[in-house]
DNA sequence: CATGATGACGTCATTCCC
DNA sequence: GGGAATGACGTCATCATG
């Protein structure tokens, strides 16, 4: 009782000749033959037997059977048949053979997707840490001054708290002085000095060229902005000035004196407006303009028409005037490019073209945390 | 000449019967039988028919066989043999069914994995969108407060100018109002309003408790500070106060008036040094002291020799007094806690053991876009 | 180095189920 | 008819051996 005893004719295979192969490679196996096999009783046990020949399909009969596969994996009945034909393969066999190629074709499908996944997870997860490493490290966005985030936000604070402290202290002076004089002494509107209610951040606007002070001789008041355009990532160094005038003789005193405060509110707005002015495109900047075929220079009229500057507080008699050109500036030389704009004696090597001279009247500000970020300048053209 | 020819024999199979599927249910189908048939000529049509039949194991084999592969996938030749007499199948059909079954076992792992893969990647996806988008979005850093990254630098740039403006116009101010008065106007010092020498950021110290004003009656000051650790990555409110003196009566009406700036410079100082004591750890905090066993509290000593603390202007008659405690703060209710420190009748429920009732004298201001970042009160307690 | 055993893979073929 | 599950081989690459 052993299994196959009987049998012994287990392994049979057989013959194989047959088919149409014309082929030749794969051996047929032809082994054993046989045939049947044996047994047949229940209880016998091997139950083996009966094989039909192995079988492959020629490589020719693939070959054509893969060129169909590619252009159409679902034929229909006519096209099996005629297939079927002209390979001279059961009909059932071009049948199957589609069947299973499309089994495999499915596994080994979800295998690439698997390995495309598996990659793409892990780029994911890297990233996924990069980024959250970058959020928790010193580095605030889009200043490239390395701020401790709690600093920044606690260098926050004081500016704002001694800002409401400043406007509180000069509220009440004033309050007192203008008792005393009879006259308001600040240039400051009281509205201003409201706490919670100054920062005109959200929509303030200005006008990129500054004129002189009122009653004050020839004005040819003019401000450049000049922005590295954001190579890579990285980030840039901004520098904003304000020319204010021509302003030479003894006048000069009593003007930087009494009117710092009015270059200062030009400053932020200027600031404001440069930023944006930089960040729009469109029909604001104009090519080709005379002398200048390769720069942008501003359009006015789409300038006046902005709806950017709302707020349009320029004093009579100023002119506008701007230019904008792009180029990618090393990012080593931005640094260099701001400390150009800090030194007064390379001014008029820069713009030539419009200034002759220029002289610093007075650092308003010099800059914080040792970059020149918030440096101003009160300079002379 | 073909090569087969001959062998017409080709399907053989014959047979069938026999296995000793004790089974049943499958029918074993014999169909073909016979025959053979068919022939091999190319010409010939049909090539079929050889069938062996079907044959599917008993499911009492595939227990048995499911038993042992999950044990073991990879059987030797012996329990092969073995399991090949218990369940009456041929040693070869044995050995094809674990092939078959560990192939098989493969795709359907690989199907899962698959499945996992895209769940964890669609995750990574979107979470790693969300923090792109937290990161350019308001949110900067540790502060709760939405602030737009350039903003943010502009908004820095802004309140640095008008800082400067402020100081200059205040000097202005007060220059001219001395000359007219004969004496000092301002509370502040000249040297703090010095453009470029302000901020005080670095190594400001100064006294967690601040007292009431020289030559008003007694005096009760204390600060108190809380902290929530910070859970997890999220940024964390933080909320100064100070709590100048039990001041009632006339007397403060003209306190609150002349002396927010010095409130103010203290809440600055104080906001300072609470952040540094907080990230300090070692000597500064004694645990285990009188009536509060588990709490951590300020070692008066370690804190007056602590060298974080420069400034030393406390005025005389003053007293300072700190505990820290920590604890997880519930994400949720960081927020909250802020909130109940910005009510005045909560104080009293808080520091029950301390403030019996509170008062706001004034919001010096009320925080900056829409959160509470940068409020501050003046609170009578 | 040729050889045999073995496992992973790929094919062909069936049957069942929808 | 199509797809899933399964049985049954054949082939290939690999590894330990004589």
């Amino acid at each position: 009782m052993f299994a196959d005893g009987a049998g012994g004719a287990m392994a049979r295979d057989a013959e194989a000749q047959n088919d149409s192969r014309s082929g030749s490679d794969h051996l047929d196996a032809i082994s054993g033959v046989g045939d049947d096999d044996d047994d047949a009783e229940p209880s016998g046990s091997n139950p083996r037997k009966r094989k039909k020949r192995y079988h492959r399909h020629t490589p020719q009969q693939i070959q054509e059977l893969e060129a169909l596969f590619k252009e159409c994996p679902h034929p229909d009945e006519k096209q099996r048949a005629e297939l079927s034909k002209r390979l001279s393969l059961d009909a059932r066999q071009v049948k199957f053979w589609f069947q299973n190629r499309r089994t495999q074709m499915k596994t080994q499908l979800e295998r690439h997707e698997n390995a495309l996944l598996k990659q793409e997870n892990e780029k994911l997860r890297t990233e996924n840490l990069t980024i959250r490493e970058a959020m928790r490290t010193p580095m605030c966005g889009g200043c490239g001054s390395p701020a401790m985030l709690g600093e920044v936000s606690l260098e926050e604070q004081h500016l704002r708290i001694e800002n409401a402290r400043l406007k509180d202290e000069l509220n009440r002076v004033c309050t007192l002085a203008t008792k005393f004089l009879g006259k308001p002494v600040s240039l400051l509107s009281p509205l201003q000095l409201q706490p919670h209610l100054s920062m005109p951040l959200p929509n303030s606007s200005l006008e990129l060229a500054v004129g002189g002070i009122g009653g004050i001789g020839s004005m040819q008041p003019s401000m450049h902005g000049m922005m590295s355009e954001y190579a890579g990532g990285a980030s840039s160094s901004m520098g904003t000035v304000i020319t204010p005038a021509r302003a030479t003789g003894p006048a000069l005193a009593s003007m930087v004196d009494i009117d710092r405060s009015v270059f200062l509110e030009l400053a932020i707005s200027a600031m404001d407006e440069l930023v944006k002015m930089a960040q729009t495109d469109d029909p604001l900047w104009v090519t080709g303009s005379p002398g200048f075929p390769d720069k942008e220079s501003l359009n006015f009229e789409e300038y006046l028409h902005s709806s950017q500057h709302c707020i349009g507080m320029k004093p009579v008699g100023f002119v506008s005037e701007a230019s904008r050109e792009s180029g990618l500036v090393i990012i080593d030389n931005s640094v260099a490019l701001v400390e150009t704009l800090m030194d007064e004696r390379r001014w008029s090597d820069m713009f030539s073209c419009m200034i002759a001279k220029a002289t610093i009247l007075e650092e308003v500000s010099n800059g914080i945390g040792g970059s020149r970020n918030g440096a101003l300048l009160l300079v002379s053209a």
